[in-house]
DNA sequence: GTGCAAGTTGAAGTTAACTTTAAGTCAAGT
DNA sequence: ACTTGACTTAAAGTTAACTTCAACTTGCAC
């Protein structure tokens, strides 16, 4: 590694649309690694760069920081993912993405079907008990937010 | 009112699916209403159900509080909402939720491109920018939370 | 009239993913 | 050397939507 090749975190933030106090909360993290000058500033190698990319991408699809960690800690050999660690991980991506897709989806149908119908009035009203709607596919099948789980007995 | 139909707390809560501290959480927002007996415990008039069940429904298709007060106080004359409240609030909804699984179906399309095409080297990623997916329907058409329009440079 | 489950309050705690602040140090151009 | 922008740290602040806690009071069945 040539030297000169050293990013500071300026250059990172920059670079990787971080915000320098990010990059630091991420090494604080694990999630990356700097090396330090003399003078304890930060120095990162190129690869950092790429490394971010793929955390901002599993960001973007909803992965949280922990299972971004795991996600990273699970690669093979290297630290930074290769092109084969990352198809194998998107198609993980791809799959959560669709069911996410097809919880959104059950959930406009539900909204549809209440939709003048009065559906608030009914006891069993599939917007307020979306388990109904995630129960179409069997239980536990069709991914939801733990939020859209609760039920709600209306009017006696 | 029949005074016998008053509802505790506790029961509110069984039969709405909240906790009772969420009950005067929501209270405190001024999102519902009680009455108070000479003992200055909350007892719930039958029709703060149905508020809830409108509540949940709004939490479930994604909504914060702030916006559901904002479409509670939006109600023309009472403060529960109607029937016809509830189609026209129903159709809003319908809408978020057709804006959200767009995004969702754009990132996918993106994940997809990604996919065996080694997509992280690329100095323009659709997964690590979306920004680009969201601007397939031109700027501002797609909704998508904003944590999905940072852009990243990759290598060089 | 007693016991106790259920209710009351305000304040502080929770979680995630950072940002902001304060107080100070480093790097580099001139 | 000097200046100044960029950097350092730990600790506290932010936001949403509640929950938990501590200390105390009510309601009601027996």
């Amino acid at each position: 590694m040539d030297p000169e090749d050293l990013l500071t975190v300026g250059e990172v933030a920059e670079r990787s649309g971080f915000a320098p106090s990010a990059l630091r909360y991420y090494e604080k993290e694990r999630l990356v690694r700097s090396r330090r000058t003399g003078g304890n500033q930060r120095r990162y190698e190129r690869g950092v760069l790429r490394r971010l990319a793929f955390i901002r991408a599993a960001r973007n699809i909803g992965l949280g920081l922990e299972e971004i960690r795991a996600e990273l800690s699970k690669l093979p050999n290297g630290r930074t993912p290769t092109v084969a660690d990352w198809n194998k991980i998107s198609h993980g991506w791809r799959r959560r993405l669709d069911g996410q897709i097809e919880a959104l989806v059950a959930l406009r149908d539900g909204l549809d079907s209440c939709i003048g119908c009065g559906c608030l009035t009914l006891a069993r009203c599939r917007i307020s008990n979306p388990q109904d709607v995630a129960a179409v596919d069997g239980p536990g099948a069709v991914y939801l937010p733990e939020e859209l789980r609760e039920p709600l007995e209306v009017d006696r």
